[in-house]
RNA sequence: GAUUUCGUAGCUCAGCUGGUAGAGCAAUACACUUUUAAUGUAUGGGUCAUGGGUUCGAAUCCCAUCGAAAUCACCA
């Protein structure tokens, strides 16, 4: 297969065989050691003790400048950028210039990855920068790259091509400190929580990801298909009715970081598939998790940011526990002045007309207040706040609450006008649960292409008899996005899905 | 899915109401042994997203297609 090559392209290809040419293995095979990294030198380096004199540092030339018989270059490893100075005298001691002349003058680019082997010193201008004594090619690079500029803390030519940058996340990556910043913090996020949980006695388990009945959220799976079997599976929308299954198994506290795939539109807060973290806990209730998850919430702001304080777009938002706690029908009357707690489903839609909401048959009572819920409150909650108490309609697999008819023990978690986690007393009562997935299909059967399929072995499950259980779902891109400031789930995943390009 | 905007050199962009493509960085060559977005001089580099149409003439106007972004709808 041919490729259409570049000048630039043409060039380095031609470099690479000038190098072979020279008996340069553009791509060796043996390790090359590394004794330190760019930032233990730029932080400890001592003039004055004259420490770092046999460092041996690997990286990516990010800029050359050849000046005559010396050349200076910032290579970049994991950790940041240093200046090298490659002196002729210094990397060629002897006759043979070749070393020097041609490879570091004429066959050396931006891009290239090399190991160098030298001391560290401080130059005239006061940059600490590293004599190099041996230099080796360790691999060549064929395409040029962005060359990004920054002079006091301003970029020039940034490459900010959002589709190129999503499209070649690594080009991203090398290039742009703040990108590679922002999935170390979310890695950081994911670790901060994966501790937390640990500590207190979690355990992480796996689920399946192929299911023959997506459950456990109302949502348009994606379908496949096993040849060998010849069944029909789907891609999981949610893990929750597998960890359920391991409670009743008798494990006390499962979590899982669950990749669920949704068969929906992509936008900048929607990416087919995303990250949940579901957790279960036994023995406990909806409020004990409310407690729990304002704990972690406010360490994972303390182990990302050292404050509580979080920076978000143009606001700050405080990730202090506790966080405040608004029944539903509470947030629904400040926002609109109706009190919809009593209505029956016609005086609901009415409601609606009123607010300019557009409703539908295949909607029910517990999707009405969905409805003006998310039109008129959610993007009111700011603060991280638990919006709670949800009409039993809308939550099928949420106990009913303790006292207040008609609703249920659930809440979710709003933060920056977005919910960001889910969470209940579960459901486990058999009867009750088999009762609700009936309503299930008989909204099915009015049109609601996301209501929930029967899971007759859940059923069986919860027949063996479940302990009561608080469980939650947190969306972890979600949170990303809060916790690195980005205002699109693209900018929180490596690769988010986009249209297959056209081969080049 | 709808609407709007965008797609020009490796990267970032300019190119007014149509006259046949330009800058900075990057690249190539030369000079320079402590530079800092290095500098100086010279040079090369483009099926202007793709395919049609209008026109004497299209990067520019029109249509379609592909890709992206923003807003909206649906959802987490």
């Amino acid at each position: 297969m041919s490729q259409h090559l570049s000048e630039q392209e043409t060039i380095r290809r031609d470099k690479l065989n000038q190098l072979t040419a020279l008996g340069i293995d553009a791509y060796p095979a043996p390790a090359f050691d590394v004794n330190c990294h760019s930032k233990q030198i730029l932080e400890n380096y001592n003039d004055a003790e004259k420490n770092f004199q046999q460092v041996s540092i690997a990286g990516r030339i990010m800029s050359i400048a050849p000046k005559g018989k010396a050349t200076f270059a910032k290579i970049q490893d994991e950790h940041g950028r240093i200046q090298l100075y490659i002196g002729i005298d210094n990397i060629c001691p002897g006759e043979d210039k070749t070393l020097y002349e041609k490879v570091v003058l004429h066959l050396l680019d931006i891009g290239d990855i090399i190991g160098v082997k030298g001391e560290v010193f401080v130059t005239k201008t006061g940059e600490t920068s590293i004599r190099v004594k041996e230099l080796t090619l360790l691999s060549k690079a064929l395409r040029p790259l962005p060359v990004v500029k920054v002079k006091d803390g301003e970029t020039f030519d940034a490459f900010a091509d959002v589709e190129l940058r999503y499209r070649q996340r690594y080009v991203d990556l090398i290039v742009n400190p703040e990108v590679r910043a922002t999935f170390m913090k979310r890695s950081k996020m994911i670790q901060t929580i994966r501790d937390f949980l640990n500590e207190h006695g979690a355990m992480e388990v796996d689920t399946p990801v192929l299911q023959n009945i997506p459950g456990g959220a109302a949502a348009r799976p994606f379908a496949t298909h096993h040849n060998a079997l010849d069944v029909p599976f789907y891609l999981r929308i949610a893990n929750e009715l597998y960890l359920k299954r391991l409670i009743v198994g008798g494990f006390d506290w499962v979590y899982e970081f669950s990749r669920n795939f949704r068969n929906e539109g992509i936008d900048r807060t929607h990416n087919p598939e995303f990250t949940v973290l579901e957790f279960y806990v036994a023995y406990k209730d909806y409020f004990w998790m409310m407690n729990y998850t304002e704990q972690m919430m406010e360490k994972i702001a303390l182990a990302l940011h050292g404050t509580t304080d979080v920076p978000v777009g143009d606001k700050i938002i405080s990730f202090k526990a506790p966080f405040k706690r608004v029944p539903i029908y509470d947030a629904i009357r400040e926002f609109t002045g109706f009190d919809v707690s009593e209505m029956d489903e016609a005086q609901m839609r009415e409601v609606c007309r009123q607010l300019h909401i557009e409703t539908d048959n295949s909607m029910g009572k517990g999707k009405l207040v969905d409805e003006i819920f998310g039109a008129k409150c959610e993007g009111n909650f700011i603060q991280p706040t638990f919006i709670i108490d949800y009409p039993v309609e809308l939550s099928p697999l949420t106990k009913k609450h303790r006292s207040k008819p008609g609703l249920v023990e659930r809440f979710e978690l709003m933060i920056n006008g977005k919910e960001i986690a889910n969470a209940y007393s579960e459901l486990n009562d058999p009867i009750d649960q088999r009762a609700r997935f009936e309503e299930q299909v008989k909204l099915m059967e009015r049109g609601d292409d996301e209501a929930m399929f029967i899971d007759h072995d859940f059923l069986r499950a919860l027949e063996y008899g479940m302990p009561p259980t608080s469980g939650i779902g947190i969306g972890i891109d979600r949170l990303a996005m809060l916790m690195t400031n980005n205002a699109a789930i693209q900018e929180v995943l490596f690769f988010p899905q986009m249209r297959p390009e056209k081969p080049e």
